[in-house]
RNA sequence: GCCGGGGUAGCCGAGUGGUCAAAGGCGUGAGGUUUAAGCCCUUAUCUCAAUGAGUUCGCAGGUUCGAAUCCUGCCCCCGGCACCA
């Protein structure tokens, strides 16, 4: 009985593993090396069951391809920066380091609970002086290379947050973190310049194997867009307006021009003109709102006259400049040439402030140039109406091509490539960051800090409780001299978002222990790129895009040969579990709610699955399902429970379904050691269906395809067993040859358990974990042969049965005899014509005419057989599938598969006989040899 | 609005032209085992007058000897972006 077991004693194996140090990762001579990598997390107090997904995935992963012969690289750490650290700081007092430090403690010893192969030797964690210190070098190489730049621009600003944030942690308008509102604000800020590498970044996407929807999430962000810059002069000025279009092929329909409020010219073409107020208003309005606000707004058009008019770069003709507080500042040129004709937001501008509409463009060739305009026109178009000779009658690219070449030749505008990602805003005005490694000197300017004196040390003596950031209530830190002058400066107090930190871990995890460089090259080279890569989705546009950014930027620097970190990356799905739902008010409710009305409405609740969150109340916790059931139960349910990718339902149930699995398993061996069974026929259909298992699995497991693996590893193998003990099996030797292999197969998935199989009961050495996996020679024909008829014979009782309640009906009792009639020759015979003809590629019509002609279709049946074909052989033919066609196809000879197996067949029928007869022989009495076809015979019941 | 991903039996979920009335799991029914329950094993689980036939893979058409799978149109769900010029 399986609860008289000892439980495996887990913490034991894990322990041995760390004894036998067998997952430290060395790079071996000549093995190839594969890459294995989890996004390490922040460290919260507590593991929780997303961060279990994410590593069991991983560790199944590593596992893998260890076994099968790679050097395997498979850290950990932690990204242990952050802003939770520092508010309970704030909140609770205390330092961030030391919760951050007690936090990692605590996480720690729950992962390795878990017992995942990590090289725990090269654990880093980003507020490590030696790890940040090389945020800093780089920061400071970067300032060299003008790649990292201070600006004063309009920023996003967190308010809740105390901090300016990226364009990318901005969502709808709100702090990413905190879902405030962000406002503008104009700040002086450190940028890195991250679109000076969006074309490659954009390239890059088609060299690597990322899901196609994180590929188009990034190239959304990135924000290609092909056009134009085109200048307008001003009329009476020096200056030039410069706009951005991706419709050159509308310039001839331009009757105005709109400018941000924001844009740099605005102010000087208004300043002590009558416009002036009302511009200012409008700037005022548009300028203090947040993103949020503001775009809400922007449906309402709302636009201020200049009083100046631009002068169009073609035709010379002057247009009004106006100001709308549709146009943004930040994309393009913050200005843009209006075409209310084929514009849908100009269309609305104009109509409103009565702008004239000129039509340039014809949906249709030949149409109407002077059809009126109820609506802006978008679609690209045949050019009509223009004002110089050329282009009329020019239709989409071509239109776009002679615009364009018309500008480059007066040298009014050129073709371009716009890109909607903006720099990276790193400075946070926050103290658990890496500190910003600048010294300003009234006299020098900003100054990088030299490499010698880096690190830039966190100060302990700050004070959390105040208004602002907190590094600067530190006068040992603020103070400092300008390393170029020696004058007395200030220290820079803003540090580096925390995406710094995570945008080159997996390099140093390379060469983690190294105090002298980043990572030695030579060692990243060797281990780059990651080879698979798993994480959330959540990070597909932040932590994915600044990784790639800075691999290359890194790459740049001739730190690095690689262009890409990861090749291959794996979203992980979400964790759910299900939650209270009303279906009217279409809102989930926390766990408390369950058994109660809606609190909205009062009417019914359902439940409905949802992420596992502390508002819904519906986590589990890990350390609780492991304490029950033990690490290996609950990486074998998240594993089988759904593909890697797939959201997945948490389930009691299913989780306690799965442990009796693994109590089974438990059991497993003695079970298989104890058999006393001598050699049967059957020991050579085990070892060629195990052999066919094995090469399932590492398909399985090389394509991802963990839930698959699983299933074959810890439920179809059983079922292989069973069946092999009903046909009498139980062959001691066939065990002793299983055990090691499958052994190493669960160990992918339930490493402990593995570690018992195979250290105490098969006959082997060392740890599982540390041992090779060979993929054996695919099965020869004779296996095949050996495999399809078993299935036959398995099929044919599955059909048995079915007929059977039919059958019995008929009868008025209960059968006590079968007799399996099995097709006669010729049908068999016209199979295998039917199949060799298809093989060599004839179409299944044209199979009649050939049939015609054949021996067998001779005599007075031809009518019959052809019949036969058409109607019955012809949809069967492909119904077989490969295995079954070559059983056809081969000799094997049905009646006497049946007949070894007759007794067998007639006691798992609970038949007193069953017979066998070929249909249309002498034999055959049952008038049944109509309906049997080859691989299915009929069954006749007395 | 645009871009991606989806819609498969009571539920979850595999399945990219024939191996599909459709894997596997969960749930449910029956039998075996058991002192009993559980575990475990076997078996059933779209409909009907049942060795057959019919109808099913969001909806409607189409291509094909053959469609869950390919094509066209439509509906719905999820994610992202969004007056981006």
């Amino acid at each position: 009985m399986s609860s008289e077991l000892e439980p495996v004693d887990e913490v034991g194996w894990q322990k041995r593993w760390t004894d036998e140090r067998v997952f430290e990762a060395d790079l071996r001579g000549d093995r190839p090396k594969f890459y294995c990598l989890e996004m390490y997390p922040y460290p919260s107090g507590k593991m929780h069951m997303g961060h279990v997904r994410n590593y069991s995935i991983g560790d199944a992963v590593a596992r893998y391809k260890r076994m099968r012969g790679f050097d395997v690289l498979y850290p950990m750490g932690y990204d242990s920066f952050g802003m939770p650290a520092e508010n309970a700081a704030i909140s609770e007092g205390g330092h961030p380091h030391d919760s951050t430090e007690r936090n990692m403690a605590s996480i720690t010893a729950q992962i390795k609970r878990m017992g995942f192969s990590y090289d725990w030797r090269r654990t880093l964690k980003s507020h490590d002086p030696r790890y940040y210190k090389w945020n800093q070098w780089f920061f400071t190489k970067f300032m060299e290379n003008g790649l990292a730049r201070r600006e004063h621009a309009p920023v996003n600003w967190c308010e809740a947050c105390n901090t300016v944030l990226a364009n990318e942690q901005v969502k709808a308008g709100r702090c990413w973190r905190c879902n405030g509102p962000v406002e503008q604000k104009e700040m002086n800020q450190w940028f890195l310049d991250l679109p000076s590498y969006a074309q490659q970044l954009h390239d890059g996407l088609d060299t690597i194997a990322f899901p196609e929807h994180v590929k188009s999430l990034q190239k959304d962000w990135l924000g290609r867009s092909e056009g134009a810059n085109i200048r307008f002069g001003i009329v009476g000025r020096e200056e030039k307006i410069e706009v951005f279009t991706t419709r050159p092929d509308t310039l001839f329909g331009a009757t105005f021009v709109t400018l941000a409020p924001e844009h740099p010219l605005a102010r000087l073409l208004v300043e002590g003109t009558p416009q002036e107020a009302e511009w200012r208003a409008l700037h005022d309005e548009v300028a203090s709102m947040s993103e949020f606000d503001r775009i809400k707004n922007m449906n309402k058009k709302q636009g201020v006259f200049s009083g100046h008019h631009a002068v169009h770069p073609l035709t010379g003709n002057a247009v009004p400049i106006w100001f709308g507080n549709f146009v943004i500042a930040s994309y393009g040129t913050g200005a843009v040439m209006a075409v209310p004709a084929h514009d849908e937001r100009d269309f609305d501008f104009a109509t409103a402030y009565d702008i004239p509409i000129r039509r340039v463009l014809v949906m249709k060739e030949g149409g109407d140039a002077d059809a009126p305009m109820n609506q802006a026109e978008t679609d690209l178009g045949y050019m009509v109406n223009s004002p110089l000779d050329g282009f009329d009658g020019l239709y989409g690219q071509a239109a776009k091509d002679a615009v364009c070449a018309a500008l480059e030749a007066a040298n009014h505008g050129e073709r371009t490539v716009n890109w909607k990602v903006r720099p990276w805003l790193i400075s946070r005005q926050r103290y658990w960051g890496t500190p910003i490694p600048v010294i300003h000197c009234k006299e020098c300017g900003a100054v990088p800090v030299p490499e010698s004196d880096l690190p830039v040390e966190l100060p302990r003596d700050v004070v959390f409780a105040v208004e602002g950031n907190p590094l600067e209530t530190s006068p040992t830190f603020v103070n400092a001299s300008c390393p170029s002058c020696g004058a007395e400066a200030r220290r820079e107090t803003d540090t580096m978002d925390t995406f710094m930190d995570s945008s080159w871990y997996f390099l140093r995890y390379t060469d983690a222990l190294n105090d002298d460089e980043p990572f030695a090259k030579a060692i990243a080279d060797r281990w780059m790129m990651v080879d698979f890569y798993c994480g959330g989705i959540e990070h597909a546009q932040m932590h994915l895009i600044y990784a790639r950014f800075m691999t290359k930027a890194l790459r740049d620097l001739g730190l690095v040969d690689v262009d890409e970190p990861f090749n291959e990356l794996l979203c992980q799905g979400m964790v759910n579990k299900s939650a209270p739902f009303c279906a009217d008010c279409g809102v989930t409710l926390s766990v408390d709610h369950e058994g109660a009305p809606c609190p909205h409405c009062h009417g019914e609740l359902t439940s409905r699955s949802a992420k596992m969150s502390k508002s819904h109340g519906n986590t589990v916790s890990p350390e609780a399902m492991i304490e029950r059931f033990g690490a290996d139960t609950v990486r074998l349910f998240i594993l089988f429970a759904a593909n890697p990718t797939a959201g997945m339902d948490w389930s009691d149930a299913a989780l306690e379904a799965n442990h009796r699995v693994m109590l089974q398993l438990r059991s497993m061996p003695e079970q298989l050691m104890a058999w006393t069974a001598s050699d049967t026929p059957m020991d050579a259909w085990m070892e060629a269906r195990f052999t066919q298992r094995i090469h399932e699995f590492t398909e399985a497991m090389e394509r991802y395809d963990l839930r698959r693996a699983v299933e074959i590893s810890h439920y179809e193998v059983i079922k292989d067993i069973n069946w092999y003990v009903r046909r009498g099996g139980g062959n001691r030797a066939v065990a002793e040859r299983l055990l090691p292999i499958w052994s190493q197969l669960i160990s992918v998935s339930t490493p402990h358990l593995a570690e018992v199989w195979w250290n105490d009961h098969a006959a082997t050495t060392g740890l599982v974990a540390a041992s090779s996996l060979e993929v054996p020679t695919p099965l020869d024909d004779d296996q095949q042969v050996l495999l399809a008829g078993e299935q036959y014979i398995r099929d044919v009782l599955e059909q048995a049965r079915k007929v059977r309640v039919v059958a019995e009906r008929h009868l008025g009792q209960s059968a006590t005899s079968a007799t399996l009639v099995v097709a006669p020759d010729w049908k068999r015979t016209l199979a295998q014509s039917a199949l060799a003809f298809l093989a060599d590629g004839g179409h299944p019509k044209q199979f009649m005419s050939v049939l015609q002609e054949l021996p067998l279709a001779q005599g007075e049946r031809k009518g019959e057989i052809l019949g036969f074909w058409g109607k019955k052989m012809l949809p069967q033919v492909f119904k077989w599938d490969d295995a079954s066609k070559s059983v056809v196809i081969s000799s094997m000879d049905e009646a006497l598969v049946l007949s070894h197996a007759s007794d067998f067949v007639a006691a798992e029928l609970g038949l007193a006989t069953v017979n066998i007869v070929v249909g249309e022989s002498d034999a055959d009495t049952t008038g049944r040899a109509g309906s049997t076809m080859p691989l299915s015979p009929a069954i006749v019941y007395a």
